[in-house]
DNA sequence: TCTTGAACCTCTAGTGACTAGAGATCCTAC
DNA sequence: GTAGGATCTCTAGTCACTAGAGGTTCAAGA
């Protein structure tokens, strides 16, 4: 048996990170120790891997969830897997097109100063101020 | 003068963040009617303009605060302003490429379900328990 | 068996950047 | 004068943790 310090260093998600999963009902309680202490076995184990991976791949506690309840019920049809995985990457793909918008307008404000000027005159506050002057479209 | 509303409207920015924004400092306590409804000039339009520019490249507040001192001191050395503007350029080129190995992996793990298997059988299910799987680094 | 001290426990509060709602007051157009 | 939309303050909620206080338990060494 594993106890949660184990289980952290195991699948490097934080001791109180994994309390917290524990109390958000994303993992069951667990066995206890006589002196109140959790105890952990191989299935949790490889669950709050289950866990981590896929809160590094983006997906909220939320879908991931709804991923578990999933995994209990094998029966069932995995449609809703897929579409969760689908949703999670169009999100991504979006969140990636924005950011490369806001590269683009931070390279030519940061590109347009070189730091040597007095803030009256600095491109860096100028270009802020003035949304008017971005090439690309963002937010 | 605009009413909160007004200069809503005129800047995108809601309501209760306006207030929001002036709870925390980075507007300053505007005039009121004699019902202390807040009024706001021109002056406080262009800041609330320069403010809501600088989240939507990405700022924190704490970095929009410190742009907005050099702004109120124009004969400082405006190194700073472009040192903020190159951290957070740095900070964004940053994400994409992690979002960029997210990406890779949710397609590869979305192509290989379509949706109409069991759970017990589904491939998102069974890449989301093996991280070993993954072909690129993420996280 | 006793004693350290690291690891564990619960509970509350804080983070950032808002958002939501209650309940009261104000402003403006009719 | 009145109706009702806009505003006010205040508190609490969001997400996914993180930090800290104050107390208890466990395991290894003497």
């Amino acid at each position: 048996m594993l106890s949660i310090g184990d289980l952290s260093r195991r699948t490097g998600v934080k001791v109180p990170t994994i309390r917290y999963y524990e109390q958000s009902g994303l993992l069951e309680a667990t066995a206890r120790t006589d002196g109140n202490q959790r105890r952990y076995g191989e299935a949790e184990a490889e669950k709050l891997g289950f866990i981590r991976h896929a809160r590094d791949l983006g997906f909220s506690l939320d879908a991931i969830r709804a991923l578990i309840e999933l995994q209990d019920h094998p029966d069932r049809s995995c449609a809703e897997a897929n579409a969760l995985a689908r949703d999670q990457l169009a999100e991504v793909t979006e969140r990636i097109r924005r950011l490369q918008a806001l590269e683009r307008e931070l390279q030519r404000i940061a590109e347009g100063c070189d730091g040597d000027g007095t803030a009256g005159s600095c491109y860096v506050l100028r270009s802020l101020a003035d949304h008017g002057a971005c090439e690309t479209e963002h937010s």
